[in-house]
DNA sequence: ACGGACTCCTGGATGC
DNA sequence: TGCATCCAGGAGTCCG
C-alpha cells in the first residue's frame, strides 16, 4: 500500500523515465480514475496533449509532474496522481498487452525514445487530475518559487522535507487529545504516514496507538519523529513494502520491506523486543497492531 | 471548531 | 462446491 517511501519510488522511476518526455495522446480507459480532476474526461486529455512533463514532484502521498507548453514555456499546471491504495504508475513499451485494470494510458515521447505511461487501479481509490500549480499556505520566504497543485495545498509537509518544522508539530501533539496514531495518520498534520508505517513508527518508539498526544512528552515525539524518519528511510532503501503485488514501481517490481516489518500483520508472532505475542486490534475501521508488554498507555 | 464516522471500490480470504 | 460476508485502505465529506 503506498504510503511515502513507496510514493517516492515511483516518483524516482518516473524521474528516470518521463522528465522532458512529450505527451503525445491520452486515452482515458475509465474515467473513474479522475475522480480528483476539475473537468471531463475531453478537457483532461486535452490539457494534456502536446506539452512535455517536467521533473516530478512529491509531498506526502501526492506526486506531481509540472507541465510545459510545446515551445517550452512553463505552465502553472502539473498533471498530478494519487496512489490510493492500488494505483499503479507504469513505464510499458508501447503497444504492451492492457492491464487489467488500466485506467488511463498516455503514450509519451522522451530522451528514451517512445513508451507508455500507464495509471492502473484494482481499487480505484487512486486518480489521475491536471491541476493549477500554485504558492504553497506555508511557503518558505528562502524558497519563492515552490508551487503545489491545488489539491495539495491542505497536505502538511512530510517529515524527510528540509522545511518540515517539528517544534510545530511537537506543538501540534501538545494541543490535542486524539490518539498519537490518528495524529500521525492526518494528512495535514503531518503527511506520508499511513497504517503500515505508523504501526512500525509506534512501535520503535514504544508507544501505544490511543496515547493522547498531549501526554506524549517532547522528548517522546522526537524519538516518534526519529522513527518515522528512520523507517521512511530504510523502507525506500529496499524499495518500499508490497502486499500481494498491490504496489510496484514503474518497471512493475515489488518492494522488500514487508520483510523488515517489525508490528504490522504480525498479530499472533512474537515482539522482537521482549518475545510476547503482538496482537491486532480495531482502530477507526481498520487495524492496529502492537505489542502488549512495550507498547502501553501510559499515564492514565 | 473539532473529531469521529462514513464513503468510494475491488477481489482475495474466510465462513457456513 | 458455492454463495455470502468480511476486510484492506487515503482522503474528502458529513454530522453531532
Amino acid at each position: 500500500m503506498p504510503e511515502l517511501p513507496e510514493v517516492e519510488v515511483v516518483r524516482r522511476g518516473l524521474a528516470a523515465a518521463t522528465t522532458a518526455a512529450r505527451i503525445r495522446a491520452v486515452d482515458v480507459v475509465d474515467e473513474r480514475a479522475l475522480k480528483r480532476h476539475p473537468g471531463d474526461a475531453l478537457d483532461f486529455v486535452d490539457a494534456l496533449e502536446g506539452r512535455a512533463l517536467a521533473a516530478p514532484s512529491r509531498r506526502g502521498k501526492f506526486l506531481w509532474l509540472p507541465l510545459r507548453e510545446p515551445d517550452g514555456a512553463a505552465r502553472e499546471r502539473a498533471l498530478v496522481a494519487h496512489l490510493g491504495m492500488s494505483g499503479q504508475l507504469l513505464v510499458r513499451p508501447v503497444g504492451a498487452d492492457d492491464e487489467r485494470h488500466l485506467c488511463i494510458r498516455m503514450r509519451v515521447d522522451g530522451p528514451g525514445g517512445e513508451h507508455e505511461l500507464r495509471f492502473v487501479d484494482q481499487r480505484r481509490f487512486g486518480s489521475l487530475a491536471v491541476d493549477a500549480l500554485v504558492p504553497p499556505v506555508d511557503a518558505d520566504p528562502a524558497h519563492p518559487g515552490e508551487r503545489l497543485p491545488t489539491q495539495v495545498r491542505r497536505i502538511a509537509r512530510d517529515p524527510l522535507d528540509p522545511r518540515f518544522d517539528d517544534r510545530a508539530f511537537r506543538a501540534l501533539l501538545r494541543g490535542t487529545d486524539r490518539g498519537i496514531k490518528a495524529v500521525l495518520l492526518d494528512q495535514r498534520a503531518i503527511a506520508g504516514i499511513g497504517n503500515i508505517y505508523a504501526d512500525e513508527a509506534l512501535w520503535r518508539t514504544r508507544l501505544h496507538w490511543a496515547q493522547p498526544a498531549r501526554t506524549v512528552s517532547t522528548r517522546k515525539a522526537n524519538e516518534l519523529l526519529a522513527a518515522v524518519r528512520d523507517v521512511f528511510v530504510q523502507a525506500l532503501a529496499e524499495g518500499g513494502t508490497s502486499f500481494d503485488d498491490l504496489y510496484v514501481n514503474v518497471n512493475g517490481e515489488s518492494g522488500y520491506f514487508e520483510r523488515s516489518l517489525q508490528a504490522y500483520g504480525r498479530a499472533g508472532e512474537p515482539c522482537a523486543r521482549c518475545g510476547r505475542p503482538l496482537v491486532r486490534e480495531p482502530f477507526a475501521n481498520r487495524s492496529s497492531f502492537r505489542c502488549p508488554r512495550c507498547q502501553r498507555l501510559r499515564g492514565r
